[in-house]
DNA sequence: TAATCGTGGTA
DNA sequence: TTACCAAGATT
């Protein structure tokens, strides 16, 4: 559940480390619950959507208070859970609890796309015909066999795989594809997509102010001023009465994460959007001396 | 339904 | 260097 959470829009290469880390030091819901979503978000790092992290503790807190800290099994269960959605439901009751569950992914839509419907891509938003293309072309299975539920699941998991490492978005291997000879995308002439793919701007942008005060907020111990935060002084007197005592300081994650800020070309108005849209999300709050992460 | 939400690797 | 894109969820 933590590495289907970590894996919404992430690849796998940067989960890990990160994935490592916080399964010692929180092994089960109850070990995460039982500590502030401030410590949950610093342990997030730079992942990216922090509201992930906000969203697993909610869940383990709600799997500790009325689950007896049992991870459900169920997808209407575990739909249930704050930032589980269908693809994670599904993932979690067949990968953890070897639940037949239809699996669909961005890997598997695409597979599906070529090797059934001979496009490059797949729709920009998944469809119910999509779901039930799947279910379809998964094993089947009769009630409460346990073989057969461990066939459909390597089965998601086969596909899921193939899109991952072969049947890639940018540049699929085709020449090491196993169902090359099926697939309909190749027997078109490997036709280009029909649609442009719209970007994700990043730079100037709200996102990127936001994670610049997020990045402030994990590396600063005490509550932060909201006028520094805003970027209306140059830098915090703490911050460089610190580094006049101990230059050093300079390469401190604090420091890097307060400049890094301040040298966003934001204006003032675009920094007020950020931190209230950050407050508004519950990723950050308003102390009595100022603001700070969550407790 | 469409927009929004981070970050970093790579073609 | 830029633009794409990566095991989505929520509003």
């Amino acid at each position: 559940m933590v590495s289907e959470f970590m894996l919404q829009q992430t690849p796998v290469v940067r989960v890990l480390p990160v994935w490592e880390t916080w399964m010692k030091r929180w092994p089960t819901p109850a070990a995460l619950a039982a500590e502030p979503v401030s410590e949950a978000l610093k342990a997030w790092g730079r992942l990216g959507y922090p509201r992930r992290a906000l969203r697993l503790h909610a869940a383990a807190t709600v799997i500790t208070d009325e689950f007896d800290g049992e991870v459900p099994a169920t997808q209407e269960q575990l739909l249930a859970l704050p930032g589980v959605g269908t693809y994670t439901a599904a993932a979690i009751a067949c990968f953890a609890f070897n639940v037949p569950a239809v699996v669909v992914d961005t890997n598997i839509r695409r597979v599906h796309a070529r090797l059934v419907s001979g496009q490059a891509l797949p729709e920009q938003s998944q469809t119910a015909g999509e779901l039930a293309l799947a279910a379809r072309l998964m094993p089947a299975v009769s009630s409460a066999d346990n073989a057969d539920a461990q066939l459909a699941n390597a089965w998601n998991i086969a596909v899921m795989e193939l899109g991952a490492l072969v049947c890639t978005a940018r540049s699929p291997r085709c020449e090491d594809c196993p169902v090359i000879n099926q697939c309909a995308w190749i027997a078109a002439g490997r036709p280009e997509p029909h649609y442009k793919p719209k970007g994700q701007p990043w730079h100037g942008t709200d996102r990127q102010v936001r994670g610049a005060m997020m990045a402030v907020l994990r590396h600063t111990p005490a509550p932060v001023q909201r006028a520094d935060l805003l970027g209306t002084v140059d830098l915090t007197a703490a911050s460089q009465a610190a580094i006049e005592l101990n230059p050093a300081r300079e390469a401190s994650p604090d420091h890097r994460a307060w400049v890094e800020l301040h040298a966003l070309e934001a204006p003032a108005e675009q920094r007020v959007r950020a931190l209230d849209s950050l407050l508004a999300d519950g990723l950050a709050q308003q102390g009595a001396t100022g603001i700070q992460l969550p407790r």
